[in-house]
DNA sequence: ACCTGAACACCGTTCAAGT
DNA sequence: ACCTGAACACCGTTCAAGT
């Protein structure tokens, strides 16, 4: 039976979750789907960009949502988030195809920021920075968090119960992103 | 001879430099310093530790400001950037390390930072944070400024005269640590 | 204390040759 | 068009044994 692009991103997905990025390997991959490791470069031109497939799998959750600026910039963070969170080593995978340029999807998110930054007063000469110091914000924050929490579910029960100084991701997640949507409004009509 | 640390983070700079972190091995190192492979494992415990020691060594330069907080978090961020630009794959390198927990300057810089913030009015559940989100702006920042300056530093000649769009890193640097710092004075005195 | 030699268990990528 | 088989040129890490 023929091997599709998809079937591979989708073995890859799971091979992600099941042992994480570590292990996510191009002849893993190629014995988890009983081809020759070959076999996969016939689809991808290499694992950079197979990997830049699956981070757009990831993050295919992540939509457009409507609003005034604020909203939309606080919208994509949060469903950004989240995306990153539901996959094992989600958010090192999407971190490191958006820098190599792999992630289409990322692309596509970036844009939208873009569009808030514009509709927030921001020249449009800084607008493309701005997008990306979310984005920088969004990836590192999740980046740290995701390891911390994968660390702690290891061993678990030796750990004290309500972890230390009451600990919100969401709401220290939130309050970076306030932090940058102020800075935002700033700097907004800025002279170029 | 006798082998030190010293001389294998000395050695792993220069490979660093003339080649870049993808051919930064454990092996190629050894190598270079004529000694077994195995040799290096007596002085740091894995590759991670190692180049925690190497990213350790390319942040030195990263001093202590003095002034008030936006004045140290701008010299922070300034002499960061510049720390990162003068090794090839720099950025890449401190970044890596410090999400792995190895860097002990990373984690110094985190603490200035950190005492900026506080300095600011920020609540001090929320300087970390704060502090965190400033170092994954530079991060983000740099590794990007640093890849696209090696990739068209290698074909260089074909490219058109003065950059696209009169492209100043520096300028486009500073918009984002302003963009920062204002935000960090909107989220000042923040109710705990 | 410090290092070698050799092994273990892998990698990503290429490419002639097959169907 | 799509895939196999086999090779090329590597990896990080461990560990008995040597000095």
């Amino acid at each position: 039976m023929q091997l599709h692009k998809r079937d591979v991103v989708e073995a890859a997905t799971s091979l992600l979750d099941d042992y994480g990025i570590a292990d996510l390997s191009m002849r893993r991959l190629a014995r988890e789907l009983e081809v020759s490791p070959g076999a996969l470069y016939w689809h991808f031109a290499n694992k950079q960009q197979l990997l830049g497939a699956v981070a757009d799998r990831v993050l295919q959750p992540v939509g457009a949502p409507a609003g005034d600026w604020r909203t939309r910039v606080a919208g994509i963070c949060a469903q950004l988030r989240d995306a990153l969170l539901s996959h094992t080593d989600g958010a090192e995978l999407v971190s490191a195809s958006f820098a190599a340029g792999q992630s289409a999807v990322m692309a596509d998110v970036l844009g939208r920021l873009v569009d808030a930054a514009v509709d927030a007063g921001v020249a449009t000469a800084n607008a493309e920075l701005t997008a990306r110091t979310v984005v920088y914000y969004v990836l590192g924050f999740t980046v740290d968090e995701q390891s911390r929490r994968q660390w702690d579910a290891a061993g678990a029960e030796l750990s004290e119960g309500p972890s230390l100084l009451t600990d919100d991701p969401g709401a220290r997640f939130d309050f970076g992103v306030q932090l940058l949507i102020e800075g935002i409004l700033a700097r907004r009509a800025q002279r170029v």
